[in-house]
DNA sequence: AAGGTTTGTGCAAACGTTTGCTGTGGAAAA
DNA sequence: TTTTCCACAGCAAACGTTTGCACAAACCTT
């Protein structure tokens, strides 16, 4: 009762094997009438082609990695989905390794990627990786790569990012226009990219707006919990400040937790807009008026560079930047 | 400049692919010697072995499958990296696929693991699934399958869940203990056990409680607008209800919202409690007082027990029911 | 010293496909 | 009728490993 293999139906038939396999890969050096009686055949056994053959004859494998640091619940599920149903789309079917954002285990799951001859990888970095030279292994075998969301500026395969300076000017200037001019800010790894970048932006929009940069008004967190306790401590120590600028989902729930603890009431005794990808400025009263970017987009478009490149349609590194809008909500 | 081949190797160090290959793999029959020689020469080479050949040989595929309905934010990504990590720890590699909610997509799904040949199944039911003929292809090639989450009663598979009776009981025994008689429920897909199972609960503590059951207290909503407008429908059918009882997360932010679009506080005016295995309890102010079970532990028992049954060392298809606890907070 | 055992290596088949090439019979062209 | 060509099917090698078996040499027994 094991499955039935080509060779099974090839006996039965009287056939050779490879004209099974042509017959039922449409082949046009088959007869039609064989092609019939082999497909019947095949259909009534049930027959499934043993992919770990295919793979091996063809020397490729029809999987796409996603190497992401962890499947937290800001890491958008939709950028998630969207990726999958792109590869799904196109026939590849999607592997999941995480980092955990240690290094290490994002060069292991380089090896892992080299091993199963994965057509294609789509990165968000490790937080504590710094440079690229550990997929080097994959580049040499010119396993095509795109990097999406964390990524770093030495580069040269595409990536996929949202403007940051841009979206964080969007942001800061919406708080500018609404009278504030003493603003804290709330900013994820220094060694990020996006961190970089918005924080970049950041500074430059306060001195376009003739405000000065204060150290005193800013913090770098990790995770929601450090957002917490780095914006009590922005608030304790520069309590004249009248709005929260966060970078990102985690940091606004801890920012809005901060804030609570301290029994402030938003917008009227501080303001509070973010950047996010996710469902958390809704879940406040009243919700966070932030700069939305859409995780399905990121994912889609990753997703598509990637098979562009696979299929070589895409020749030289494309560089990605999605637009973003401010949705006014009920914090400012 | 191709990857290198065992073949390769041997023809440089003068031997046999079948010896490398047993020096690779530390096999006893090999000296020392020729052990040190080979695994050096592999090192200097950067030599990974070709995991598709691999796998044709034997005839297995190194990947287990997560069959997922789709990836919301409600879809606990705990119970997600659980299963990663998990599988990660054990040399598999995860897949997803996921079914969209609809029979067809599960069916591919299937098939799809079939072909690629994956070695255990992980799966949560697509809603639109009412019974689990199309799991037979698996089933019959002893593809193990273990259930979590999702289930449906007749399954002579390994399953996960959680004791939704029991769970409901502690909710709204506790409501009750606070004081409250009329008590509104959000319940999700009335096809899936584990609403069916949540609603027995439901109704089976009313009677110990000798507070009568009312149709109009109740209703069913597939996602958290639906929900949102139930939990008004509700409130306007039967406004002397005094508390919400929210069988998932969804539903909460659904019932949330109409109570708030109502402008009632919680808890003076109306109290509410969930079942949660996410964070949204805590996005509110108050925090919403729960039934808490852990995504994490869902994920990592699946994982466990596929594990195990891949091993052989479970032979016979165990229920395992995780427990759970009241997490009181203040919206009661 | 004859026999038996151990140790290390090689040979070849197998996993299930795919594919370039060869070969056949018959139809079309000369 | 002979030649040319085409449609169709078979043969065999290949993808890179793993593994049962055979075998030689060296090592122990009596």
């Amino acid at each position: 009762m094991n499955r039935p293999t080509i060779t099974d139906i090839a006996r039965l038939l009287q056939l050779n094997p490879s004209t099974v396999s042509r017959a039922l890969n449409n082949h046009p050096d088959v007869s039609p009438e064989t092609r019939n009686r082999v497909q019947e055949l095949a259909q009534e056994l049930g027959y499934a082609p043993n992919q770990l053959a295919v793979n091996l004859r063809k020397r490729h494998s029809g999987l796409i990695a996603l190497l992401v640091s962890e499947m937290n619940m800001f890491f958008n599920p939709s950028v998630f989905r969207a990726i999958e149903q792109e590869v799904y789309a196109n026939g590849y079917h999607l592997i999941i390794l995480q980092s955990n954002n240690t290094l290490i285990r994002e060069k292991q799951n380089v090896q892992i990627c080299r091993q199963l001859a994965v057509e294609g990888v789509l990165v968000s970095l490790a937080s504590e990786a710094q440079e690229l030279s550990h997929f080097a292994p994959l580049l040499d075998q010119k396993v095509p790569v795109v990097f999406f969301d964390r990524i770093l500026p030495q580069n040269h395969s595409c990536s996929v990012t949202i403007d940051d300076v841009e979206i964080t000017r969007l942001a800061v200037q919406h708080l500018a226009d609404k009278g504030h001019r003493r603003i804290g800010g709330l900013f994820g790894d220094p060694n990020l990219t996006i961190t970089r970048e918005r924080f970049r932006g950041f500074k430059q929009v306060l001195q376009e707006l003739d405000i000065p940069f204060e150290e005193k008004h800013i913090a770098f967190a990790q995770d929601s919990e450090q957002g917490s306790q780095q914006a009590l401590k922005i608030m304790e120590q520069a309590p004249a400040i009248t709005a929260f600028f966060t970078m990102s989902d985690e940091l606004m729930v801890g920012a809005v937790q901060a804030i609570e603890q301290k029994r402030l009431r938003i917008p009227e005794e501080i303001a509070i807009i973010g950047i996010s990808d996710g469902f958390a400025p809704e879940f406040y009263n009243p919700k966070i008026t932030h700069i939305r970017h859409s995780g399905y987009e990121v994912g889609a478009e990753a997703a598509r560079l990637l098979l562009g490149v696979i299929r070589e349609e895409i020749k030289d590194p494309l560089h990605v930047q999605l637009e973003c809008r401010l949705v006014e909500l009920g914090s400012v």
